[in-house]
RNA sequence: GCCGGGAUGGCGGAACUGGUAGACGCGCCGGACUCAAAAUCCGGUUCUGGCAACAGAGUGCGAGUUCGAUUCUCGCUCCCGGCACCA
């Protein structure tokens, strides 16, 4: 009687096997080829999602089939443990932040660890843990003292009833998601990393950048968005400070009818004291949320100013309004506006009246139509005086040297990247290690006194960070001059932490410095793998720190990560499952009920990794039924008699069509899994070998030799994606070693050869036949069977042959009448 | 609004460099086994017509390039991700 196929239990003897052997535990071997293999570490929000069990079964497999390369593989885990749902846990039900997060994290390494990833565990990180953020507390301040931080007032959600600043994703339709308030924009100081002095570095870098998708390369370049221009001034009547501007486009600059200014700008703001209207156009302004989509979407509006500013040509006067679109936080907060070259300036102007000019024509000397739309392309000026008949160039030439010869402007590089506002007041996150003293100032924590330790037994009296009413943490003296001062109440924004583990990993247990050698032997990481979502922002973000650790000593490496993968959304009912939609499916279920091997069959067949999967329940059990119907037929195999060494020059036809198939499948599955990724495709390929070796009916010792090189290859093949049923199949297959311990198998040429191939045969591009020739046969011979395929004839019929496309190589002939 | 991505049978997906559209799996239909059911195994399954051979149509929509387009170009529609305080 064959074994039946018991998950649970195939799966814990595995695991057993994997730790009593430590075979995930890795140290630095110098002199072999490491490989350093990681995932996006998740943060500990109480179970793990569909999502983590996809991201991880990605990277496990890779890691698995870079081991069975023969390379030396790292794969850590860890935890981004402070965040938001730990306060809001806090908030509803008053258990501490740092309890539920570390009862979350026991229990989501207990589901990992029942995944089967091959993590070493010893290396684990929890940034909430003072030994880990003490070294970003410690870099914050060399970075102080180099000028790479620095304090300025930048606008947050505020919301007036819970008196505290709200998140975007707080915001409900302008609204605090608690207190239903309509939402305020409020400027606060904050923190800055000036992430803007490595632009062009992080830039230019991308195009060094070959192992990272071209559409992240694409949208980080877009990000930063280095735009040449030339910054200039007009004076403003009554005002002694010029009104700065910074444009692209200066060969438009003859076409200003108008000057916009941000509702935050001074200038507003003093036109607001002369002109209650003003003023209260101003307040709803502030009515909005701060985030740059709804900004962008919002109702275009404005109001004039009610003063003038002068053209630095032509000396004209053009109003100046103010306009809810022109961002404070972008340049100068004021723009100049160029209605008949710029579209929303040309919207603006049509829906306030303000009139319109022309000072670019079209090169190839069309008419345009400025009644309705801007014309935004170059082309050569008019209207322009003495610029008038200058194409782009010469004219961004001639005007940028004109205001730079009369003190006016001057040419400079402009980036859309912002510095990274990294304070936040909240409670669960890094103390931000400055001390504020009434006679020092901004006093940095000395290194002896870190790290600030989160005070972590407190209590959630309301929404409010704990920390702002907790004299015994914010009451100090200052470090340079011992007089009573207050620490700094707010923490870093949690991308802080998520900027630098990847490097910690190498060098956990060092008490004594953020890095060491060890980070030298296994950074940078040759594979990352996670979300889509993080395309941007972690990413820039990650980046920016490995150049400041470089910068600062501590690494030698400028670029964090060889090799990006990122992995679609898994998706339920059309939206991203996550915990804050409430969409979620516990794969714990899935787990106890079919085995972790399934689950991650399911996740690596059902779609390929960068693309969204959107999550059905069905099919799990189709993948499960393919594990059992894989465990029998070798169970069945290793029942029978063991056969002899394959003679590879003794097979029949049959016999030499199942070694093909044996053969191809390794090849392509190698293919798959080691340069495309596309895990699902390497599933089908083995699934189609086990199809054939099921219907491959021949109980000889060859045919079973034949049989036996067929399911070696299929646990081999399919290890790295279920690696228990795999352990257990290995030594069913008469092998004492371990499966983890096998290298990856190789596919033999000489039995992928062979004798016939098929031709399909089209006319007029259209499938009309098939037909089998000898794999060495000329163009000639191809083209003369074609020709003589009934069906083929009959479309051919008496029509003349125009032409003969014959393609062997692409097994193709196409004959044109 | 801006940046990036996607759309293929009843469903998930395959077709890698412009060359056989629908591999593999799910579902469904039929059969075997069974007193029966479940499980398992075998066969069929894009749509339309045809007993069949085969023919016609077909990869979100509309054009174009090409002997040949799911693939390239242009113009749309809808969906997904990001937009700097969700992680």
């Amino acid at each position: 009687m064959t074994k039946t196929y018991d998950p649970q239990a195939v799966e814990q003897a595995a695991r057993d096997y994997w730790d009593e052997h430590r075979s995930f535990e890795v140290d630095e071997e110098p002199g072999r080829d490491k490989f350093y293999c990681l995932t996006m570490f998740p943060y500990p929000s109480g179970r793990l999602h569909m999502g983590h069990v996809r991201v991880f079964t990605i990277s496990d497999v890779i890691a698995r089939y870079q081991r069975m390369q023969g390379r030396h593989v790292l794969q850590p885990m860890g935890w981004d443990a402070f965040g938001m749902p730990a306060e809001n846990a806090a908030i509803q039900r008053g258990v501490p932040p740092a309890e539920w997060t570390y009862q979350n994290i026991d229990y989501m390494r207990g589901q990992m660890k029942r995944l089967g990833f091959g993590y070493d565990w010893r290396r684990e990180i929890a940034t909430c843990r003072p030994e880990y953020y003490r070294w970003e507390q410690w870099l914050f301040t060399k970075m102080f003292e180099k000028g790479l931080v620095y304090r300025k007032s930048a606008v947050v959600n505020w919301d007036p009833v819970d008196q505290t600043v709200l998140a975007n994703e707080q915001v409900i339709n302008g609204r605090g998601w608690r207190s239903g308030a309509l939402v305020e924009r409020r400027e606060i100081p904050q923190w800055f990393m000036r992430i803007t002095a490595y632009a062009d570095e992080l830039l230019e870098e991308l195009d060094r950048l070959d192992g990272w998708p071209g559409p992240v390369k694409i949208m980080q370049r877009n990000w930063i968005g280095r735009s040449e221009g030339v910054e200039l001034t007009f004076d403003v009547e009554g005002e002694a400070e010029p009104l700065a501007v910074f444009t692209t486009r200066p060969d438009t600059l003859m076409g200003v009818t108008y000057m916009a200014v941000a509702a935050e700008h001074p200038l507003a703001a003093r036109a607001a004291e002369r002109d209650p209207g003003l003023a209260a156009f101003l307040e709803e302004c502030k009515r909005t949320q701060a985030a740059e989509a709804s900004l962008e979407t919002m109702e275009k509006k404005g109001r004039p100013l009610g003063i003038s500013a002068i053209h630095p040509i032509s000396g004209e006067k053009v109003p100046v309004w103010v306009a809810n679109f022109v961002l404070m936080s972008y340049g100068t907060g004021a723009v100049m506006a160029v209605p008949g070259h710029d579209q929303r300036d040309f919207e603006f102007a049509r829906k306030h009246g303000l009139p319109i000019r022309q000072v670019i024509a079209p090169a190839d000397g069309s008419e345009i139509d400025l009644s309705q739309a801007a014309f935004v392309e170059h082309g050569l000026l008019v209207n322009s005086g003495r610029f008038d008949g200058l194409t782009f160039e010469e004219a961004f030439d001639a005007i940028a040297r004109w205001l730079e010869e009369n003190g006016r402007g001057r040419r400079c590089v402009h980036y859309r990247l912002r510095d990274w506002g990294v304070s936040r007041q909240r409670y669960w996150g890094t103390p931000i290690p400055i001390v504020y003293c009434d006679a020092c100032g901004a006093v940095p924590v000395p290194e002896d006194q870190l790290p600030v330790v989160l005070p972590e037994d407190v209590k959630f009296t309301g929404v409010r960070s704990p920390l702002k009413e907790m004299p015994e943490f914010y009451e100090t003296t200052c470090p340079k001059c011992a007089a009573p001062a207050k620490r700094e109440t707010d923490t870093f924004d949690t991308f802080v932490e998520s900027s630098w583990y990847f490097a910690r990993y190498c060098c956990h247990d060092n008490h004594e410095a953020m890095l060491d050698s060890r980070e030298a032997y296994w950074m940078p990481v040759d594979q990352y793998t996670g979300g889509i979502e993080h395309a941007i922002l972690h990413l820039l973000y990650a980046r920016f720190w490995q150049k400041l650790m470089r910068d600062f000593g501590l690494s030698s490496h400028g670029e964090p990560f060889t090799n990006l993968l990122t992995q679609g959304m898994v998706l339920k009912d059309g939206a991203k499952m996550s915990k804050a939609k409430g969409n979620t499916v516990d794969p714990q279920d899935l787990i106890e009920r079919y085995g972790a091997d399934t689950v991650r069959l399911f996740m690596m067949f059902t779609a390929p990794p960068e693309q969204a999967l959107e999550w059905s329940d069905e099919g799990v059990q189709g993948a499960h039924r393919f594990l059992k119907r894989f465990w029998n037929a070798v169970q069945r195999f290793a029942e029978g008699e063991a056969p002899p060494p394959l003679d590879v020059n003794a097979l029949d036809e049959a016999q030499k069509e199942l070694r093909r198939k044996t053969h191809r499948t390794i090849a392509k599955v190698s293919d798959d899994v080691g340069r495309r990724y596309t895990f699902n495709t390497a599933v089908a390929a083995v699934m189609e070998l086990l199809n054939a070796v099921q219907r491959f009916d021949d109980e000889s010792p060859a045919g079973r030799a034949v049989v036996r090189e067929a399911l070696e290859a299929a646990v081999l093949l399919l290890s790295p994606i279920v690696p228990h049923i795999c352990h257990e199949l290995w030594h069913a297959l008469g092998h004492a070693g371990a499966c983890v311990d096998e290298r990856w198998p190789a596919a033999d040429e000489a039995a992928m050869a062979e004798a016939t191939i098929e031709i399909v045969v089209q006319v007029n591009g259209k499938l009309r036949g098939r037909i089998q020739v000898a794999a060495d046969a000329d163009e000639e011979e191809i083209s003369a069977k074609a020709l003589a395929d009934a069906n083929v004839r009959r479309f051919v019929a008496d029509r003349a042959v125009r032409k003969k496309i014959v393609l062997p190589e692409r097994r193709l002939v196409n004959i044109v009448v």
